[in-house]
DNA sequence: TTTACTGCAAACGGTTTGCAAAAGG
DNA sequence: CCTTTTGCAAACCGTTTGCAGTAAA
């Protein structure tokens, strides 16, 4: 449950003006639980008939990722950046290849492999990026539909 | 230690045509340890003298990936493609920040955890992404000489 | 000789930027 | 008012594509 933007203001809390185009492009991202590109926000503004420029939208987004308040992200599978409101946790994603769905995961399994690693190679971790593609349950089960009317040998036509 | 690429001829084992250009830029990639750009391949050529277009880079790149001779991978903070020589082991990349030196990892650290995912989520899982990035020794070594500089009053400006 | 391949230049898609007008504080 | 911020259009950068010429088999 995505709770109202107003609670804590990022904006006034970063010192940057608190305009509609701004308070839209947070509106759309805090009501979504997985990452947005760009243009996601773009259509998703223009369809309720929020008026922002494509520019102002990545003007805002990459502003609001310096001051923490946003993160990017890139999920395989896509050329573009997308974006996140920054989560105390940490966590990554599963995207189905088939119909695109995000699914965020909390759990993030490299801690103790990070740990060996620097130990390993002298590297000082500082992060990493982690994301994993499937096939989601529904995309599995149309697959098998599609499987078994395949099976049936073709009647008329 | 890279094996010369005339040891088996993946173009011959695919049906290609042998070109020049093509076995040049098998050369190059056989001959470095980490993932290069269409980018890199082409100054690498350059430098040598051998003469191929961007676009050939390309379309040779893309071609041997879907003969799976190669592999496109994407490092993190770089959004280029880049595309290594295909291995049997399945691993990954720890890049540093500072340098961009690139360090393959030959261990996975996540089959167990995508099974426990698979169970959880419903998920058939496809593959994964996975990209560390860090300082190497050499950069905390740079870095730490920097420290002790700066700790030092300036004496004459 | 046939077909695959190459180089060139132009197109492309996502992102960034310069500039003059508009709006926040 | 003064400074940000905005919208527009043009630039940009990595990548792809159409096409006419070239080279492998």
């Amino acid at each position: 449950m995505p709770l109202p933007v107003s609670d804590f203001d990022p904006l006034k809390a970063h010192g940057l003006k608190n305009t509609k185009q701004r308070k839209a492009i947070l509106n759309v991202l805090s009501h979504s639980g997985t990452p947005l590109s760009a243009e996601d926000i773009y259509v998703h503004l223009k369809v309720e008939n929020e008026d922002v420029s494509l520019s102002t939208v990545y003007r805002t987004l990459e502003q609001l990722c310096e001051h923490d308040v946003l993160q990017r992200v890139t999920l395989s599978g896509d050329n573009r950046m997308a974006y996140v409101i920054e989560e105390k946790e940490h966590h990554h994603y599963i995207v189905c290849s088939q119909c695109k769905r995000v699914l965020p995961i909390s759990h993030c399994p490299l801690q103790a492999f990070e740990k060996a690693l620097a130990e390993e190679t002298g590297f000082v971790l500082q992060g990493h990026r982690l994301d994993l593609y499937g096939l989601c349950p529904q995309c599995q089960q149309k697959q098998r539909e599609a499987a078994v009317q395949a099976a049936v040998p073709p009647k008329n036509s």
